[in-house]
DNA sequence: GGTGAAAGGTCATTAAG
DNA sequence: CTTAATGACCTTTCACC
């Protein structure tokens, strides 16, 4: 289940500098071409690596402005909120928290202006009771699995 | 600055087939290799397309739970918090946030016991007053760009 | 458009758990 | 004995000029 030192390092490298091949990783880690053919097989199948999907800033399409909201919902109106949220291009993720009744959801937005046009969309809903949000400042750490990576292969 | 419907769909072809080169990519977009490779080239200069690093999955690393914690910082410690929070690989993300001194990090642990860990090495640190944790029951949306891409490119 | 290179697959051999 | 790594070979496909 765990990954070893070797699928960490691959990781690293992929993570790194994503455009070398897998000629040119099994150079750098100094294993054969077919090692890290399988490797990469079966970091995707066991889902650790779930793909290379392009890493797209919002930022850069005219959304700079990034706030969480956490939603209160009325009892048995999850399914539908979830529904309504899930068709808010402007909500990028949306988790169900502990507490009563609570969602906590990502919300991006071309200013601080129109995050108000965000959020009264996001809580024109009527399973939606209450709505508290935080505006980020600042993304003192970006969101990173490095770290992770190596505390889970005892790198 | 902002993409066109041509930029958005091919975003998207490569977030659905990560694996399909230029040559497959302008095939599908029914325009000429060299549009895909200028069009390619140009979002990444523009910094919309960051990168094409390996998606990770931390539950499949085995931490399956996440947390998001909100923290109240003591003033004008907010610089060193940031410095210590970047040390413990479970942090996924940091973001200072709209509040009295307030920040909101993404935790990840191998067990709600083990989340117990995570946090007091969080919390470990005289710079932080107070800690608020939830924890993630379902993550109803998992992060995703791709409806914000169309919006943007007014697809 | 042509060409050098790499990806992806299969195989037998060898090493290690 | 089972699993993994290796190096060799092959064909298709792509990236670059």
């Amino acid at each position: 289940m765990a990954i070893d030192r070797l699928d960490g390092r691959l990781i690293e490298l992929l993570a790194q500098e994503p455009r070398i091949g897998v000629l040119e990783a099994s150079r750098r880690l100094g294993v054969a071409r077919g090692t890290v053919q399988a490797r990469l097989d079966r970091l995707q199948a066991q889902g650790v690596i779930r793909g290379f999907g392009p890493d797209v800033d919002p930022a850069a399409l005219g959304y700079p402005v990034t706030a969480f909201a956490t939603l209160e919902i009325k009892q048995g109106q999850g399914s539908d909120v979830r529904t309504h949220l899930a068709t808010v291009p402007e909500v990028l993720e949306l988790h169900t928290i502990t507490g009563h009744g609570d969602m906590l959801c990502r919300l991006v937005a071309r200013s601080n202006a129109d995050l108000q046009r965000v959020i009264d969309r996001v809580v024109g809903f009527e399973g939606i009771v209450r709505a508290s949000t935080a505006i980020v400042m600042e993304n003192a750490v970006p969101l990173r699995i490095i770290p992770l990576v190596r505390a889970a292969s005892d790198g």
